[in-house]
RNA sequence: GCCCGCUUGGUGGAACCGGUAGACACGACAGACUUAAAAUCUGUUCCCCGAAAGGGGGUGGGGGUUCAAAUCCCUCAGCGGGCACCA
């Protein structure tokens, strides 16, 4: 049986795609843009399963966008700056750019391989200066716009890799590469003052539409903006204030105790000459902040000998504690303990022996029934035991209360975010430069425009520890722009969250001399589609819109959203195997025993079948897809990555659903090459007659143009491919004695090379030409379904006696319901069923269904 | 602990607004072709009773709303994700 020569087509199709230079594109104001957007790897070696799924999703939606007649800009670039480089350059003394290069190059041929759509005149790599150089100027109008600064900030230091970690590089209180023991450390670090976005980016999500909820709600929870009041209590026995944060203010009567946190200047200022307190605050600051320690830590606090007053209970004194469980990032850094109302007051109070005092009951409860054990009360209720709050609502209780502090002056309605600002500096040597120069006497000193871009030297060691930037002989050693004196560079590079968080406008314009090319950006910019993992939620897409929110503000662009739409794909999964010694195997290592059970392919030694999880090189379960392109081409990993599971749930691989692809492909190659019939011209007239098995099958070419239509506009690719492989099945119905079957025949046959062209596009396009066509299917726009077709004359009703289904009946399209119940009675099945007794009631549903109910 | 999501045949998944549950595949079984195998083609395949006609059950468990529930509500369980001393 003849088969398809993949990869002879594939090439083929791909160089003619290239050489006619099919996907470049440029703005074009008459033509309504879309830009699909994937999000851009990292180059860390070879192409994987993750990223094929990504980009075959990306390239369906380009490819159909373009069929429908949209100018579709498609790009891809590099994420290029990051880690593993200089861990490849530690480990293999290779320089970290050299790395990257040929791991490019490699990848770029693993994509090219794929037959994706894009514009390659765009491609971008973020180490590059003349991407870099751009950013540095940005940052230095971020700067200027009091968006970037740097302060003193606690920073998560690794001591052997000596450097400053992200939060979610630190693992249970570890490095992640090291696994050094993470100390807290406070160093000048460069800000970005996302927090002046705050709630503006709490207030626009909801505005993201064509955004996943879970992504929206997780960017709502990240932010965590909460109304509360700001407030202040006097310390007795002097001038001094207690400032502190609540969104309890109702509770105020059940305050009990105060607390500042360890790192609060109150507390540093009293352990100045207090030995036992500086001890505390010293235990408080080693603890672990890993998951674990902070569920098991026990409330721990430090007695002061401050008290704060009351505001409204004359005469009631409060301690100040140092306590362990109040956070100096968040709020003011102290808070009033109200144990009924908290639990974590409660247990601190119940622990230092401290009053508890009810303030909120259920209303149902009677006030001096109201008792609290080991568990605070956090439902809804009225105040009592609070004078004027008496009897209020806790909404009502929070307001009189915040209007009573306000009139006191000693309180402030505020809103309190758990988001900080981003701390973006890296003591590392593959990224970005920070274009300051630090001098004594003049500070932190922008780099002038003209001595743009810093770039990086290229004669680097990484046989120390450390930044190699910071111990170069020459680099950093500059005068100060301002004064003239020796100065220093800023040695700290970006973030490599920096390059990500504006690529996608740069594609728009990749060869301007500016940052941004404005028409270029206005015409393409947003994004209409991004897709890629849910793994990026938070960090790049928050920054990504923060990011374009400081452009538009230092005047560079025109909008507030970068991504209009937004497509979270799961990851790929394959089962995983393990010897008896617990050693991870590759699936080729394996072999299925007959029967169950599964042995090692050499020693035959019993294997143990885990469960199915993410490919990763860690458990040995990848599968590489070069090979599988090199054995099936990129049409069937394409076909396969988008048939059975919905593109954002996690997918199985599996070998068997490969060869299903792989087999399906070869029947719709076979289905045009060895066609059962002579299927006439190109252009051959619409046959006046139609056998009825003609003429059905004529109608499913309809269906299918709409359904899959449909199906893509809302990226169930799976459902597409179901809906193609539907009308392939009806076609082989046809029969050349039929009448008019050939003409049919070559209508689903174009059809479904159409349809399936941005799914398989090498096939599609050889079999397009294959039917006689001459121009190119890439450039062929997306069948019309005829609407006529798109409804039957008759539909099927189904016919339920008391809700069950007891038969169905054939009626004309929109049959009144007096005609529905009366073939509905008609029907021999349903007399059987209705045993002689009438209907009680009957319900009609048109065109779908009619009820007979009988019993009560 | 708090918040969110998911749970449908042996498997991946369909089922639009509450209206014939299981589309399309994978696998399995049977058959055709073949000396044989591969490939290909045809048929069967939710479970139970039945030769069939037909009947009964069925969308994680329990309850509810409705003429009608995979779909809506309550509740429990399992799995997954996010956050985590956020005042």
């Amino acid at each position: 049986m003849a088969r398809y020569n993949a990869r002879e087509i594939e090439t083929k199709w791909q160089e003619i795609w290239q050489s006619r230079g099919s996907f470049r594109v440029t703005e074009d104001s008459k033509r309504e843009k879309y830009y699909v957007l994937e999000m851009f790897p990292y180059p860390s070696g070879r192409i994987h399963m993750g990223h094929v799924r990504n980009y075959t999703l990306g390239d369906v939606v380009a490819r159909y966008k373009k069929a429908r007649g949209f100018n579709v800009l498609h790009p891809m670039g590099w994420d290029a700056f990051g880690m593993p480089a200089e861990n490849a350059a530690i480990e293999n003394k290779v320089h970290p750019a050299k790395w990257t290069d040929e791991n490019i190059a490699t990848m770029r041929r693993g994509l090219k391989s794929m037959g994706l759509s894009y514009d390659w005149s765009r491609e971008l790599a973020t180490c590059d200066p003349s991407y870099y150089r751009h950013e540095q100027k940005m940052f230095l109008d971020f700067h200027a716009k009091g968006l970037a600064y740097r302060r003193e900030s606690w920073v998560n230091w690794d001591p052997v890799d000596n450097t400053v970690l992200a939060n979610e590089q630190v693992i249970d209180g570890r490095g992640w590469r090291s696994g050094a023991v993470v100390e807290k450390r406070k160093l000048p670090q460069w800000m970005m003052r996302i927090t002046a976005y705050a709630d503006d980016l709490v207030a626009a999500l909801e505005g993201l539409e064509r955004w996943p909820d879970q992504v929206r709600l997780m960017q709502h929870n990240w932010i965590g903006r909460s109304e509360g009041l700001r407030m202040w209590f006097d310390i007795k026995g002097s001038d001094e204030r207690l400032e502190m944060f609540t969104t309890r203010h109702d509770t105020i009567f059940g305050a009990t105790f105060c607390a500042v946190s360890p790192n609060h200047p109150l507390a540093e200022e009293l352990a100045a000459d207090d030995t036992e307190l500086a001890a505390f605050i010293a235990e408080c600051n080693s603890m672990g902040t890993s998951e674990e320690a902070m569920a098991v830590a026990e409330k721990k606090g430090y007695l002061t000998s401050l008290k704060a007053l009351h505001p409204f209970i004359e005469g009631r004194e409060l301690d100040i504690y140092v306590a362990n469980f109040v956070l100096m990032e968040y709020g003011a850094g102290a808070i009033f303990g109200c144990p009924a109302h908290d639990q974590r007051d409660l247990d601190f109070a119940r622990k230092y022996g401290i009053d508890v005092i009810p303030v909120i009951a259920p209303a149902d409860i009677d006030p001096g029934a109201m008792t609290i054990g080991d568990e605070a009360y956090l439902g809804d209720g009225v105040a009592i035991n609070s004078q004027f709050l008496d009897g209020l609502s806790v909404d009502e209780a929070k307001d009189m209360a915040a209007d009573r502090m306000a009139g006191r002056d000693r309180g402030e309605r505020t809103v309190s975010y758990r988001l900080r600002d981003w701390g973006v500096s890296r003591q590392r040597y593959w990224g970005c430069p920070i274009p300051f120069i630090l001098c004594d006497d003049c500070g932190t000193v922008p780099v002038p425009d003209d001595q743009l871009p810093v770039t990086l030297p290229d004669d680097i060691d990484f046989d120390e520890p450390g930044n190699p930037l910071d111990r170069h002989p020459t680099w950093k050693h500059v005068d100060c722009p301002a004064c003239g004196k020796a100065a220093q560079r800023e040695t700290d590079t970006f973030d490599t969250f920096f390059e990500s968080s504006w690529y996608f406008v740069r594609f728009a314009c990749a060869q301007a001399e500016q940052p941004v090319d404005r028409a270029a950006v206005d015409y393409w910019l947003p994004v209409d589609q991004y897709i890629g993992g849910i793994e990026h939620a938070v960090l790049h897409l928050l920054y990504s819109r923060f990011f374009v929110r400081a452009m538009r503000d230092c005047g560079y662009l025109g909008f507030d959203e970068p991504f209009a739409g937004l497509l979270t794909q799961g990851m790929v999964c394959h089962q995983t195997f393990q010897d008896e010694a617990g050693n991870w195997l590759f699936p080729e290592q394996v072999d299925a025993r007959d029967g169950d059970g599964f042995v090692h392919h050499e020693s035959g030694a019993p294997v143990v079948p885990g469960r199915s999880e993410k490919m990763s090189k860690s458990r040995k379960n990848v599968v590489d897809p070069e090979a599988i392109i090199g054995s099936y081409g990129a049409d069937t990993a394409r076909l396969f990555m988008l048939s059975d599971s919905p593109p954002e749930r996690d997918l199985e691989w599996s070998e068997t659903g490969v060869e299903g692809a792989w087999r399906y492909l070869n029947r719709l190659w076979r289905l045009v090459a060895e066609a059962p019939m002579d299927l006439g011209p190109v252009d051959g007239a619409k046959p006046d007659r139609m056998e009825q098995t003609v003429a059905a099958v004529h109608q499913s070419v309809h269906k299918a143009i709409h359904a899959t239509t449909g199906d893509l506009d809302r990226f169930h690719f799976n459902r597409a491919v179901a809906r193609i492989r539907e009308l392939t099945n009806d076609l082989e119905r046809l029969d050349e004695t039929m009448a008019g079957a050939a003409w049919v025949m070559r209508e689903g046959l174009e059809t479904i090379v159409r349809l399936i062209g941005p799914i398989a596009p090498h096939l599609a396009e050889d079999l397009w030409q294959r039917l006689g066509h001459e121009t190119l299917l890439t450039d062929t726009p997306w069948p019309d379904a005829d609407s006529a077709l798109l409804t039957d004359n008759t539909v099927t009703v189904a016919v339920q006696v008391n809700g069950k289904l007891r038969g169905t009946i054939e009626l004309g399209r929109d049959a009144g319901e007096d005609v529905a119940e009366a073939a509905a009675l008609a029907d021999p099945a349903i007399i059987r069923a209705l045993d002689g007794k009438s209907p009680r009631r009957v319900i009609v549903v048109p065109n779908r269904i009619v009820n007979l109910v009988i019993a009560g």
